[in-house]
DNA sequence: GTTGTAGTTGAGTTATAACTAAACTATAAG
DNA sequence: CTTATAGTTTAGTTATAACTCAACTACAAC
């Protein structure tokens, strides 16, 4: 079996909780708490897929106190833009989310 | 355990065989067997991972005789990018894939 | 019909991932 | 010091995924 790396940032992004976590990451860096309190799982279980993240270098830790800050790195994330900008050419239409953000950053132009 | 969804387009890309698989398909259509020869593993294990992308609406499948060519179907990609759009605010410089993409769109504007 | 080729499917195995529960580390507060 | 809080880590379990190998389906060629 080709193992998977577990750095690797598709496997990282695979699991909806990491993503929700990333989604959350977002607006700010969090302590592992408030991150794992929407969570049915375990507190163990979210310090898992934090860890997960951190090794994908997709978020940092900053310690303070007893309390552990979690915020978003977003660089690995370009290699999945990359990889799926490789598509790109295929993309047309309303479903264009590239486009978008284009539209969004450029202003709308046709 | 939150299971994880067959039919899920990041559980789909997560592998490298079945990303390396979407690659080639970027070219055009392939026959089932000329996906297979470039990887070590069997036949077998190359059928199972295009019916992940199968499942994933990732690809199509056109019958002709006794072979099966397979077609990307990128759509479900869209997900993706809708995705990783979010964090476009996040994105900045050489890194910046999606802006590459601007730039050649739009042509250089800065 | 038989034989060969293209491919899928299923059984069984192994690897990896996800999870729980408990032990553990560390800091803070009293 | 003790107790509480925040979090990680480990052991063990279970679920899922990946793989091999063999059986099977389907079509083509003879």
């Amino acid at each position: 079996m080709r193992p998977l790396q577990d750095n690797d940032v598709f496997h990282a992004i695979a699991h909806p909780a990491r993503r929700a976590i990333l989604v959350t990451l977002k607006d700010g860096e969090r302590a592992a708490s408030d991150l794992a309190q929407p969570f049915q799982m375990t507190f163990g279980a979210i310090s898992q897929h934090l860890r997960v993240l951190e090794e994908a270098d997709l978020v940092l830790v900053r310690r303070d106190g007893r309390q552990r800050f979690y915020r978003l790195d977003p660089k690995p994330l370009n290699d999945v833009v990359t990889w799926v900008d490789e598509f790109a050419a295929f993309f047309g239409g309303r479903l264009d989310a590239l486009g978008h953000y284009l539209d969004r950053k450029h202003g709308k132009r046709r």
